[in-house]
DNA sequence: CGTATTAAATGACTGGAAGTTATAATTTAG
DNA sequence: CTAAATTATAACTTCCAGTCATTTAATACG
């Protein structure tokens, strides 16, 4: 059929050429101030042409957040790499992370916006879907190196992966979004926050990760 | 100027009776979902004259995210008392901000949907300013506890209050908001994530921030 | 080639909601 | 009791997400 896999692939790449688009705007303007008609012009499609690929403007808005989402993984994936104790891996994920939130600012907040929903509200809008699987990987590659990290003895071993790695990515995705939203005002308020910059804030939140999964005294297993 | 007064009252009582009503549809529909018109229908008032008490929609918002800010303050206020480490007291707030969360999940949700905001966006609102000074002065109270638990030796002495504060309300505001939009997807999947509950993940962030704020090995200072 | 059938694209249209404003009612002051 | 000022109203405007009848293009077939 490969009469019917060229439409298919076509349609994809149309698809696609519509995220960009809606991704170039959505990027400088936010969500809210970007109009149906503003991401038609901009594909050089109507807007009706639109709705026969995306269902409506939130799960155009949630492909964009997967294509984040798919960086982000990349970026784990990358730096998985070579020979790391099971810590250690949480740590390069943690950085990971961290490049992603500094290097696609704009894709974090993206992602930040599906992340913060109730789930209900995006299943069953395709780019939502996408969305949840993506965000369940990644919530599962921390699990995972938790797990390894607790098997070879470089994390504590009362310590139960699944539950690390939820409270693990909260955490982290509260402290850059606090930080995203935020860092101006720090940074200006000398006083009451005499902020060096954000790295210094990064560093110190890093550090205190890693005291908490250390193993040493207090464990309670 | 008894007359003024009694103005000055009543408008405020009248700004009041606002919220309520606003309050009420926001709680059990969303902000998206409600309108003006549903709110000044609750309120028996016309449309028009909402906006004689509030600058727009988000500004009226706003304010419901102020009550919830001033409660969440008085129950970190009201927890404060009593003697206590520096330590125990960001212990208490911690838990404090929890039962904030469990008590009045909707007043945590409007006060998040104020928080993920970018500072711009509400400065120049006057809910959007009074949610500002309110959140900084629960940061404040973070911040100040951090400080006497590093005075009084309950906490490591190389850390610095303020970039602490910052950290610690990031990483509890991420756990609790993730818990919020995801704990039925995490207690459903019981293959990936085994939980017990809540609690358990909730009691488990506490372990984690303690070790690592505690003095100890690895003292850096 | 030319015609029929199917698929893709269009843009005018609709409904609904935020925000405005001219007018009316009410309250205060002299 | 009347004039001025304040407060409330509801009809109106603007804007935008989402729809749909119609047109255009692509494909299949005689």
């Amino acid at each position: 059929m490969t009469i019917s896999d060229r439409k298919e692939r076509e349609k994809e790449k149309r698809r696609n050429d519509i995220v960009d688009a809606a991704e170039a705007l959505f990027f400088s303007k936010g969500y809210e101030a970007v109009t149906l008609d503003e991401i038609a012009d901009k594909a050089e499609l109507s807007k009706g042409t639109l709705y026969l690929y995306f269902k409506n403007k939130l799960d155009l808005y949630f492909f964009v957040a997967g294509r984040g989402l798919q960086i982000m993984i990349d970026m784990f994936q990358e730096t998985l790499t070579g020979e790391k104790t099971g810590l250690q891996k949480v740590r390069a994920i943690g950085e990971a992370y961290h490049r992603f939130f500094t290097q696609h600012g704009h894709y974090f907040q993206t992602v930040n916006f599906w992340d913060s929903r109730e789930i209900d509200s995006y299943l069953g809008i395709p780019g939502g879907e996408t969305c949840h699987q993506l965000g369940n990987q990644a919530l599962g590659m921390v699990a995972r190196a938790v797990a390894e990290g607790v098997a070879d003895g470089s994390i504590r071993p009362d310590i139960d992966p699944a539950k690390a790695a939820v409270v693990l990515w909260g955490q982290a995705t509260g402290v850059f979004q606090l930080l995203q939203t935020k860092v101006e005002h720090f940074l200006q308020c000398h006083d009451d926050f005499p902020f060096a910059s954000v790295e210094e804030i990064v560093a110190f939140f890093f550090d205190m990760i890693e005291r908490s999964l250390l193993p040493g005294p207090g464990g309670k297993a």
